[in-house]
DNA sequence: CTGCCCAACTTGTTGGTACAAGCTGATGCA
DNA sequence: TGCATCAGCTTGTACCAACAAGTTGGGCAG
């Protein structure tokens, strides 16, 4: 065990008291100025080793207040259930999903027409550049945001589907309206990714240091073609995603 | 737009000329020395914009040698071919995957008997404390640490499937060596986490800053009960996780 | 020519100082 | 009583200085 930096002996040992319980999810730690007694340290390298722990996602800092021991509290959304194939659901899965967890979904929308961006290009199958219809929703619970949904249709969709280009909520949930005119998606593909936040993703979602972003990307077909891609960028914190495959009978029995 | 503080100046020019390919990937940044004359900051002005990016993945660096944009390249996992229940494959799928891509797979791999943690306990529905045989993989592509792979299975079934607690390869895969004793794995269940490393799963990966981890939870379910809890811990810059879920006949064609 | 070593670059660590800015509770005035 | 203000705490920003430590390439000794 070689001599570690003094700002990384002061992140190890309040990281061991906050796993420890010494300083609960919630809780205030020392002031900075406390911890340069304790570790004898200057305010430059208590502040080095706090920094460490905030972009562990293990505290955060407010100006005039302290440092706070995070809590987390996740999540978790059904992702085979969101959209099943099977029973699609009535309505806005989203808001479903989180009223039936007992909190208050709230939610902006926008829809607007533009070029498709390269990777929704590709995976929508049309020429880059060529005009989508993009549906926005920002997703909040308990007025806290929570995610981003961009949902991508190719225009040549849109024809078919009029509805979609406008704005305002398409009440029986799109999926629905889609099959009511013939489009009928039969499978989807999934690609789920995690990364620090884009400033931009930092200020929609309001996170902090250390929080990373968990990017769900789904491209739905139908038997021809891609018809809608769909980016959902979530807090990392605050969510975990679920499948379901296979009989899971055996799951719910005697909890 | 209110001012900013000078060290968000200094990250957000470099951010803007990383992403417009001022610098590219894999080519080095100006030296701090350079920088704190372009901006008339001071040294530690200018370290502080720099690990705002360091932090946000875009960069890394290295002393003695300057900081270098980063570039990626990640690697999709298929977690539905992965394992799969109408066909499961035969000897080890990882290999298998990273070997069709062209890659080199290398893993270190060990078993141990242990008190199943609350999390897994939870899931494998035995009592929090009860021993269950954990099989370890740590593996690499390319001689760069890729993933933690930790199955736990519970003593029940061991006894029943006793080459699970020998330590070395199952060759056939543990998923056709359970069938053939009369365990068939019929569904399971994916949790998808993203988070940042703990310090010993910075080392175990070689993870520097800026890099969150996606924890991925699979809990397999004969159809009576769950008879494994596999955790793997990848590298959130370099893995992708895909999903195909329904009819995907219309994603293949015409590429 | 070969190989070693060191100068000169890079970032890493640690100390100091000063002032700005956000928050809270106590004080005191109306 | 009620409200405004301010003192005193907190973290945020910015500067300076010095030395440690990793890397590289050039020059010198053998």
């Amino acid at each position: 065990m070689t001599k570690q930096p003094k700002y990384r002996q002061v992140a190890d040992a309040l990281r061991r008291e906050i796993d420890n319980g010494t300083y609960a999810p919630g809780s205030r730690l020392p002031s900075e100025n406390d911890l340069q007694q304790r570790f004898d340290a200057s305010r430059n390298t208590v502040r080095s080793g706090l920094s460490l722990l905030v972009s562990e996602g293990l505290i955060t800092s407010s100006q005039g207040l302290g440092y706070e021991v995070k809590s987390h509290e996740v999540f978790a959304l059904n992702a085979t259930r969101f959209e099943n194939l099977t029973f699609p659901q009535n309505g806005d899965a989203y808001s479903t999903d989180v009223t039936n967890a007992g909190r208050r979904p709230h939610q902006t929308f926008r829809v607007e027409m533009l070029p498709a961006p390269t990777d929704v290009a590709e995976r929508l199958k049309v020429a880059v550049g060529t005009t989508a219809v993009l549906r926005f929703c920002h997703r909040y619970v308990d007025d806290v945001p929570w995610s981003t949904q961009a949902t991508y249709y190719p225009s040549w969709l849109v024809d078919a589907s009029p509805r979609l280009a406008e704005p305002g909520d398409i009440e029986e949930g799109t999926t629905r309206y889609l099959a009511s005119r013939g489009i009928e998606q039969v499978g989807y593909f999934d690609e789920i990714a995690a990364r620090m936040p884009t400033p931009e993703e930092a200020r929609l979602l309001e996170i902090g240091g250390g929080v990373p972003v968990m990017l769900w990307t789904r491209t739905g077909y139908s038997a021809d073609r891609p018809i809608r891609c769909t980016i959902t960028t979530f807090r990392g914190d605050l969510n975990r995603m679920n499948y379901e495959i296979g009989d899971l009978s055996a799951r719910s029995e005697n909890a």
